[in-house]
DNA sequence: ATACTTGCAAATGATTTGCCAGTGT
DNA sequence: ACACTGGCAAATCATTTGCAAGTAT
């Protein structure tokens, strides 16, 4: 059950970067994977499938099938903080896992490492090794929190 | 943006007890609400609506209205392990978190309060309140990576 | 009696699929 | 050339909603 066959690791953090690594993966180039592309360099986080192709005029199916390949071969994924569509990011450089307020709806990235710790915890009190790559962890975010005790 | 305004706390683990905690907040207690709540206690662990539906021979449709104000009323919540529905199941006494493999599929729940210590380590690392009660941690199971590690 | 519930059909939101025409390599 | 892509319509999956008829209190 593991994932797609990512012989070569990859990384990247610009678009002709991307564009090299899909090369490798023998993925083409097409108009509109160029745009999905440049709309998720442009985003600063995680967006939709939905804002991707309004923000760029493209076909919502044609964006959804362009993800898909994209994450198939590894360069992008998305990642769940609620209800509602998921949100795609460029796997690039550096994991990124989400710590998300539903309070005030805010997503705050952090580098993978900086859990590690929490994923150690977790493994030695339950065997179990925890990913928060697809769902973020939902909470409340330290601002909400003090908001909250302050009333 | 705080959810219901649950009252009185509530703490049930049988059918009657289910009951009178629904009368208690002026809910009726109709057929097909009766038939939910008894799957809901019949089943082991978190089910889906369209698992509740067939096994008592519900309508789809009721099975969800019944949920959704079973959970509003805070009888219910619901919580996913991946993409799929989501599971539903009783809050009753001691809520429940989860810990999902995706390799076996398996969901282990664990108490509340064994999750404290990780919480505790987000809060003073991040400043987060990490809830996990609607997304489960998602992850590998120790047989899995033991599996896994011996190949 | 009155408000809450159900059944059934239809709508919604997110995502996927079929199919044929178009295009990147 | 040939396989990979795009456009557009339609399907799918999970869930919600409208409305008239039924039922719990």
């Amino acid at each position: 059950m593991t994932s797609a066959p990512n012989v070569q690791p990859l990384s990247f953090e610009d678009l002709p970067g991307a564009v090299k690594a899909l090369r490798e993966r023998g993925m083409r180039l097409s108009t509109s994977r160029r745009l999905v592309l440049e709309a998720l360099f442009a985003a600063n986080g995680p967006v939709s499938a939905e804002q991707l192709a309004e923000q760029r005029g493209l076909e919502l199916t044609s964006v959804y099938r362009n993800l898909e390949t994209l994450e198939r071969h590894g360069l992008v994924r998305h990642v769940h903080f609620g209800h509602g569509p998921g949100l795609y990011v460029l796997v690039g450089h550096g994991e990124h896992e989400y710590l998300f307020c539903d309070r005030c709806g805010t997503a705050r990235a952090v580098e993978p490492d900086e859990l590690d710790p929490v994923r150690a915890q977790i493994k030695s009190r339950f065997g179990h090794e925890a990913r928060f790559a697809h769902f973020a962890i939902v909470g409340t975010c330290a601002e909400c929190a003090r908001a909250r005790d302050n009333s």
